[in-house]
DNA sequence: GCTTGAGCTAGAGCGCACTCTAAGCGGTAT
DNA sequence: ATACCGCTTAGAGTGCGCTCTAGCTCAAGC
């Protein structure tokens, strides 16, 4: 797979998978005979996870850690394991936080809402008290 | 209420403060004799409600938007709570989506278990089946 | 064989949301 | 009176995460 058809299978432009390479969130990719680049659907996955994390606000530099982690193979699968349970935590609040600016916002959809039907009360009467 | 009051009270820097109402977020503030801003308990109402916009993740363009409305006064009631209401869907898919991203990461981290405590297991034989 | 399109590198540029600096003024405490 | 602290402005700088450009090579289709 080269880099155009993967930007198409992943979601992420072709500039932006060369940048993630360069910064070091993509393994070192094999080329082939013209030094162009040979995906294999493991990059695919490994995109997809990366796409999680930041769905989930998790910051480049942050993903850089774990992908290094990731790099040196096996041994550092509690780091990464570590790594991730600490982000969960952070995902559960900010789900939380969300929940709750939630029902701030439906609080005040509710009072807008009594305001205007209020207003349209009003001027559904014809003759409101005291006008004539 | 000066400007340094009202930053340690809201959680803004004074330089947040300034910059939020150049750019149009917060209104004209009043001034006191030698220029200085003044400010009442309303704007740190106001404050709070763009710092739930802000962590729900709106940008500055539509809070800007969205304050535009308000200073037009009571007539622009329904134009704001439309806002709110496409707001509000967005802040729920967000939730969606988040809340799904935890089940992978908690996927992931069973997974990172699994493989750990079975490594730990052969580390604790003393003599693995065939290794001697 | 020649065009066209995709890929390559190094490096510049961008949009967002601040964040800070420089240079100066005003009020208060000693 | 002087030192200091917080306020003022205009405008420059920062960090993040891309995004794009220039100038080139390479490979496949007509």
């Amino acid at each position: 797979m080269k880099i155009g058809d993967l930007a198409a299978r992943c979601g992420l432009s072709v500039h932006t998978l060369r940048y993630y390479e360069r910064i070091g969130l993509l393994p070192r990719i094999a080329r082939d005979h013209g030094r162009q680049r040979v995906y294999d659907s493991a990059a695919l996955v490994w995109i997809a996870f990366l796409g999680r994390l930041k769905t989930t606000g998790m910051p480049i530099q942050k993903m850089l850690r774990y992908a290094a982690l990731r790099a040196e193979g096996p041994s550092t699968a509690a780091a990464r394991r570590d790594v991730l349970i600490a982000h969960r935590a952070e995902v559960a609040a900010k789900i939380a936080e969300l929940t709750d600016c939630l029902s701030v916002l439906d609080t005040k959809i509710a009072d807008y809402s009594a305001q205007l039907s209020a207003q349209e009360t009003v001027n559904d009467q014809p003759h409101p008290p005291g006008s004539l």
